[in-house]
DNA sequence: ATCATTATTCGACATTGTCGAATGTGCTTC
DNA sequence: GAAGCACATTCGACAATGTCGAATAATGAT
């Protein structure tokens, strides 16, 4: 670990935090003295990682993340496998769908689709939910231990709302039930008046590798077997052009 | 400069530019050791801003790009503010819709509503196109010309198509045109058969910081009235709400 | 204009990053 | 399965780079 390299990462978490961040909070967050955060930042700046904000002087995330993203994003051939069956999935179910991978202890989604209604709805590529609060997160938490065992490697869990797991008894016991239905729940645990259902996707190694939730408000629990047909159904079809021999994938292996 | 954080940034760009490389690729594109390379990535590889892809040796970007990005998409004020105008822009004219602000030598589209047509579209956030190139970034030029003087710094200027104009003087003719009309027009200067037509966005300085764009098919040139009227309506409705007195923009004064 | 706070610059030197050599890993061919 | 090759990774000596305290400059509020 190249320090200098960890810092300026650190740097970049701290402003994914606050937003807006003047050098001396900067500072006081990484516990570094304001000269060689000047520094680190100045760095960042020179290649558009980080932006004076326009009145003031304090610093943000710069418009190189976006580029960088985008290529992130195109680069994923789970997702661009996904896209259309993702958007089939949506059209039929009339519901919002998420594709999400592993994110260190949390869920990022990769890809959205909106409800198809003409609404208008946040764009949720990029977002990340802790795992163990999200359908998307305990699929890939149950068919991937060692997502698990990293996770419970971090207590305490957090709590999102009063429906979240925290305990990791329950926490296991649920994901055994996962995998034994080979659907994931998500029932008011991170967002009040949402739920999910999630199932995975796998790979040319049946492992998991991404799951892929629909979403649908508390009030229409339980989901429709209907839904969650199209739903499985979206899923093989992603695995199976990702190469997986079989569906659902194989619960991988614990490597020490 | 930080030296180890600038090579940082150069491993990211050329993930950028080539995607998956190896060590000893990154090695020759940087000028590095693979040693020097295999560390930087290493450290790059705990904060989750490159990963090792699926299936072997090759490294490409993170996900904490995407997590990041998502936030500077959060932290941009102009953005915040132009989602609404842009959205009723989109619905009004059928057209596609790009509001873009200045990236080194490019500009980067930070939102895009898509031509509410009902059709599937690749998304555009994140997309960078030449700024001599696009009506978004000759209307950047014009308003700014530290963007300019920055660009003409780098001669030469790049070809996109047979269209696009690479002799400095005649962009800058061009460019006292946009001022005049308080408008830039693309005519396949960027990409084969698309035109689009742009204008800025000011802020409480009324200064030009964003521009925004509708997009149209380039056998529908000229565009119509109707549609310049609404555009400018919606940049001046932006800027209102970004504080500016007036509209359009002053031309930034040059600052040495 | 004044003042307090914060940002930025500068340079000595401690420690960190670099990089060549050695070793390990993965892939291809037989 | 074994051998060979290309590439990735590890290790450690030491050169050079990054750090950080002190000084100076800039900014924003009054």
């Amino acid at each position: 670990m190249i320090q200098a390299i960890d810092r300026a990462a650190r740097v970049l978490a701290a402003l994914q935090g606050s937003r807006h961040l003047g050098i001396t909070e900067l500072g006081a967050i990484l516990d570094l003295p304001p000269s060689t955060v000047h520094g680190i930042v100045a760095s960042l700046r020179d290649h558009g990682l980080v932006v004076k904000e326009p009145h003031g002087q304090r610093y943000m995330l710069g418009p190189t993340l976006l580029q960088l993203s985008n290529v992130y994003l195109d680069t994923l051939d789970v997702r661009a496998r996904a896209m259309r069956w993702t958007g089939d999935l949506s059209e039929r179910t009339g519901l919002a769908v998420r594709l999400g991978v592993e994110f260190f202890d949390q869920v990022i989604v990769i890809h959205h689709e909106p409800r198809p209604d003409g609404t208008r709805q946040m764009p949720e590529t990029g977002v990340t939910i802790p795992a163990h609060a999200s359908a998307l997160g305990k699929v890939l938490l149950a068919y991937r231990p060692s997502f698990l065992q990293s996770l419970l490697g971090k207590v305490p869990l957090r709590s999102l709302t009063g429906e979240t797991i925290v305990e990791p008894v329950e926490l296991e016991k649920a994901l055994v039930e996962v995998v034994e239905k080979g659907y994931a729940v998500e029932d008011e645990e991170a967002v009040l008046g949402e739920a999910s259902i999630a199932v995975p996707v796998a790979d040319r190694d049946s492992e998991a590798i991404a799951a892929i939730a629909v979403v649908l408000p508390a009030s229409q629990q339980p989901v429709a077997d209907s839904v969650l047909t199209l739903l499985r159904e979206a899923a093989r079809n992603v695995s199976r052009e990702l190469g997986s021999p079989t569906w659902p994938p194989v619960v991988s292996e614990l490597d020490d």
